[in-house]
DNA sequence: TGGTTCACG
DNA sequence: GACGTACGTGAACCAG
């Protein structure tokens, strides 16, 4: 018998009013997907409560607040035996239990739905599915549509006119050509799919040996499962046709597991699901039992305080935590002034509108401003318009300001123009393609113009998100924009570890708000066109909406710069590093493309050669640069012994595996590496690099991120100017072609071994802060002090061994990565770290500091106060946790370092000018800077560069710099 | 798009 | 007792 637990309507609401758009949650689906995709949290009381969280997130952002929906229900799996269970026995029968922490939330689901007044359906002897199926038949009937809130595949078969499925975390539809991409059929034909190919995790069998691939040919082929087993003696692979004909009863049995019923007895007219207002008396309560104080705070305002609460019902057993994780409050979805919307964003097509919103800007004293711009280069892309807003009202409250949000287009284009921009040479912006200028945008040169003075106003914070491309772009317009704040920035000293600060992410975490995304106004693909082919109506939405959230999130995210101690890294180190990388993007460095052609083409002549080789000990033509042949080759059909498995089933062919062939004697794994080598280099550097020289600079510009590493360090993309060559006499050559401009030298200066002398320094370890004080060799102190043996004549293998303890100290040691580092036994490894532990017991104990530390808190810091936060550190896995705790150990020392050299670079500029000097800092490769030198200023530059870069930091150990000159990077270095 | 490999510190 | 492992990046290439 069918039992229903759809609960009665509240009386107040009335009659219930007919479906237009019902919405169907797949609730256990969507836990799943929650659970997995959410960090571990915890409510006050320690129950994990991660799923339910992202639950009520999507619930109360995505569906409540949506006027669309006006129907609404969650579906449950009412047990776990259902009529399929009497078709195969087998059915679900290999599901692994759900995970430890998600079991306690199953329950609190149903309690979600309850608080939220949204009603709970579940049907004994059928699965959710089938309820959803049956509903959304019933929604269509009665003239409506229906969403499916699931990314369950085994629902796309529901899929028709009418009947969409949205997937709960993307937040993306999913209509027939989603399905057609996943089972390679229409959403009709996917039952017939699934039986044939049928599926693991649900335990139907199909028929082996065939796939979704084959499946889908097949369906699609003969038109329908039935028709295809009738005339199976047509089919010419024999394998197929086997399969086919002897399975044909299991393939039937799979079509009725997999086919939803959808004629199941509704436990309750689907006109009752209508959308309510929750009931404070039992939402509220609910809400403070679970935590989330933001989602409290809101309804508090919108539904009034609880009249007479009622008390949630009682917690199921708490799992015991050791560490229980604060729920994150400033994570929930929070929208503040919610009637404001992307219709009210303002198009500046007049002066005077303009003017009038530079005067409120001004008034306001903070502004958040973004560029458009054709293209992403920040040294060529040609602006396109601007974005301006403000938050009126108290500093920060964002619920008693007034938004205000407005695009001023200043280049937009007819489309049909040639495409340009990054194909740009020319860089002048002006009639470079067909596309003629569009009415109503103010003259680019009168509005630069008007907003110089604010954008230079000193008395006008400028807010912008990853300001520093804002600034590239107007600098070559004359504008010098300051003084600035970065939400990224303020992000990444805050939150760094935690989450990414691109802007789209940072809106959906701290405002609740999906972005516009840019593909959704320029298209994507080879149909995609530049910012200045948008349209204005959609360019404005899409470019006020960026301004307005960088301002949102300026609010939300600057005051927590205090009391979360790290207001001075973002003062005094990641903001005034700003304009330093800018003009060191600018500068760039200048490289010899005849010097790369050259290289290029020895190359490629040395890579025919070995090809020929290869193929020819091969025995076989084949691609020597994919792996997967490759490893076929060598470990199938050459039977080379020690061929060892990568985690999806494939041949391991890494240098490490090659290596040890190579050192067997055998032949072919030298060639290959060889040619890997060259491939390297030829692919990713002289080819990859001559591409990347600035046509009008005749130099390559990187781009620097800041908040790339974690861990604070720089990262170089666009080229990658940190991964150059160095370490092998070929990939040397490479460096010979960064070369100086004439009359010019490069300078290369670089920290001694700076991560071993802030270990030193943290770990405070006497013997080597002493060693570094005389100047000593630190490996060879090292060794010395674990075997025993003077430094005088030392063998060069214990040196090199104690060499690669001190590296694999500061990377969070463990014996695996030492005995793979040497190539000694983990025992023996074992035994070194023993031994190095026990002259050096102070290392442990800060490892372990460190650690208890990083699990007490959350995160790490450096000795300048930088945050980075370890996300795994309490996770379920002991490999998660065990990576987490030498990501923990190891975060202090390289970002201690990338603070130390940031300090450094911050200083220079103004120290060169100081002593007059006209050199140029153009790269940043982690411990190591590059300037660009006047011959005759190359030793006073010196001594500058070296004085700075020493005095950085004041630590207890001294900090050394090494300092080289040459012609090129390969000499100077 | 994800996996593999390899360039750097 | 088994498992998966050195830390941090970005780019090219293959395969699906």
């Amino acid at each position: 018998m069918a039992k229903s637990k759809a609960p009665a309507k509240t009386p107040a609401d009335g009659e219930n009013k007919p479906i237009r758009h019902l919405y169907l949650i797949d609730g256990s689906g969507y836990l799943f997907r929650a659970y997995h995709a959410l960090p571990p949290m915890n409510r006050p009381d320690g129950t994990p409560i991660n799923a339910v969280f992202g639950f009520c997130r999507m619930l109360v952002a995505d569906l409540l607040d949506n006027p669309e929906i006006d129907h609404i229900a969650m579906i449950l799996d009412a047990g776990s035996v259902t009529f399929r269970n009497k078709i195969y026995d087998k059915y679900k029968a290999n599901r692994p239990d759900p995970p430890e922490d998600l079991i306690p939330q199953f329950p609190l689901i149903r309690e979600a739905a309850r608080a939220f007044n949204v009603t709970v359906c579940e049907l004994e002897g059928y699965e959710a599915d089938d309820l959803i199926a049956t509903y959304a038949r019933l929604a269509l009937e009665a003239g409506g549509t229906c969403t499916i809130v699931s990314s369950d595949k085994d629902l796309m078969q529901l899929v028709r006119p009418g009947v969409e499925l949205m997937d709960p975390i993307k937040k993306i539809k999913l209509g027939p050509e989603a399905v057609f991409e996943k089972f390679g059929v229409t959403p009709d034909k996917v039952v017939d799919v699934q039986a044939l190919a049928g599926d693991s995790t649900d335990n139907v069998p199909g028929a082996p040996g065939i796939g979704i691939k084959t499946a889908a040919q097949l369906i699609n082929e003969y038109g329908s499962l039935e028709t295809l087993l009738e005339r199976t003696k047509e089919i010419k692979q024999p394998k197929r046709r086997e399969s086919l004909e002897n399975n044909a009863e299991l393939i039937r049995i799979s079509k009725q597991l997999v086919s939803l019923r959808d004629d199941v007895p509704a436990p309750a007219d689907p006109d009752s699901f209508d959308k309510r207002r929750p009931d404070p008396n039992v939402l509220l309560p609910w809400l403070e039992q679970q935590g989330f104080r933001t989602l409290l705070q809101r309804f508090t305002s919108e539904l009034g305080e609880a009249t007479a609460p009622v008390a949630p019902t009682s917690a199921p057993e708490p799992v015991k935590k050791a560490e229980p994780t604060a729920v994150p409050a400033a994570s929930a979805s929070k929208k503040p002034n919610r009637d404001f919307t992307t219709a009210d964003y303002e198009l500046i097509q007049d002066v005077k509108l303009l003017d009038e919103w530079i005067a409120e800007a001004t008034r306001a004293g903070t502004v958040a401003f973004d560029c458009e711009t054709d293209g992403l280069d920040s040294n060529n892309a040609g602006l396109v318009g601007v974005s301006l807003a403000l938050l009126e009202g108290p500093w920060g409250d964002v619920n008693s300001t007034r938004r205000r949000a407005a695009y001023l287009p200043l280049m937009h284009r007819t489309p049909g123009g040639a495409v340009q921009g990054a194909l740009d040479l020319l860089g002048d912006g002006g009639d470079r393609d067909a596309g003629k200028l569009l009415d109503g945008q103010i003259p680019l040169e009168t509005a630069i113009a008007r907003l110089k003075p604010l954008l230079e106003d000193p008395a006008v914070l400028k807010v912008g998100q990853n300001i520093k491309y804002d600034m590239a772009v107007f600098r070559r317009h004359g504008i010098e924009i300051g003084p600035v704040d970065d939400t990224m920035l303020i992000s990444f000293v805050l939150d760094a570890g935690k989450n990414n600060h691109g802007m789209d992410e940072l809106a959906e975490l701290h405002l609740g708000q999906k972005t516009i995304k840019f593909s959704d106004v320029a298209g994507s693909g080879a149909k995609q066109v530049t910012f200045d082919k948008v349209p204005l109506d959609k360019a404005r939405d899409y470019a006020a909406e960026d301004a307005d959230v960088t301002m949102q999130l300026w609010a939300r995210l600057k005051p927590r710069l205090v009391p979360e101690r790290v207001t001075s890294m973002y003062e005094t180190i990641e903001r005034p590093l700003i304009p330093v990388l800018l003009s060191m993007e600018s500068a760039g460095i200048k490289v010899d493309a005849v010097k790369l052609k050259g290289l290029s083409a020895d190359f490629e002549k040395r890579l025919a050669e070995l090809e020929g080789e290869i193929h020819k000990i091969a025995g076989r033509e084949f691609n020597v640069g994919s792996p997967k042949q490759l490893g076929e080759i060598l470990f199938d059909e050459q039977k080379l012994p020690g061929g060892k498995r990568n985690k999806n089933g494939s041949w391991a062919t890494d240098a490490s595996v090659l290596e040890d062939l190579a050192a067997q004697g055998h032949p072919l794994p030298v060639k290959i590496l060889e040619h890997r080598q060259l491939a390297k280099l030829k692919g990713t550097y002289t080819d990859a690099l001559m591409r990347q020289v600035d046509a009008k600079t005749g130099r390559v510009h990187t781009s620097y991120h800041m908040t790339g590493a974690a861990t604070g360090r720089l990262a170089s993309t666009d080229p990658n100017l940190q991964n150059i060559p160095v370490r092998s006499e070929e990939g040397r050559k490479i460096r010979q072609a960064f070369i100086a401009e004439a009359g010019h030298k490069l300078l290369s200066a670089d920290y001694s071994q700076i991560e071993l002398r802030l270990l030193a320094h943290v770990a405070d370890i006497p013997a080597l802060k002493e060693a570094f004080a005389r100047g000593d060799d630190i490996h060879a102190i090292t060794a010395s002090e674990m075997f025993g043996v003077p430094v005088k004549g030392m063998d060069p293998l214990m040196r090199r061994r104690a060499k690669a303890i001190n590296f694999g100290i500061i990377y969070g040691i463990s014996a695996f990565g030492l005995a793979n580092q040497l190539g000694i036994g983990q025992q023996e490894a074992k035994e070194y770290i023993g031994r190095y532990f026990e002259r050096y017991p102070g290392i442990r104990d800060y490892m372990e500091r460190t650690k208890d530390f990083a699990r007490k808190h959350g995160y790490v810091l450096t000795p300048f106060g930088r945050k980075i936060h370890l996300r795994f550190i309490h996770d379920k896995s002991q490999g998660m946790r065990a990576f987490a705790e030498r990501a923990a150990i190891n975060a202090p020392l390289q970002g201690g370092a990338a603070d130390i050299i940031k300090r450094a670079m911050i200083r220079l500029p103004g120290a060169l000018t100081a002593a007059k000097l006209k050199a140029k800092m153009l790269l940043q490769v982690h411990d190591e800077l590059l300037f660009e030198v006047p011959e005759k200023e190359l030793d006073k530059t010196r001594d500058v560069a070296r004085k700075i870069m020493e005095s950085a930091a004041s630590l207890t150990v001294p900090l050394v710099v090494e300092a080289g000159v040459g012609q090129n990077w390969a000499e100077a270095h």
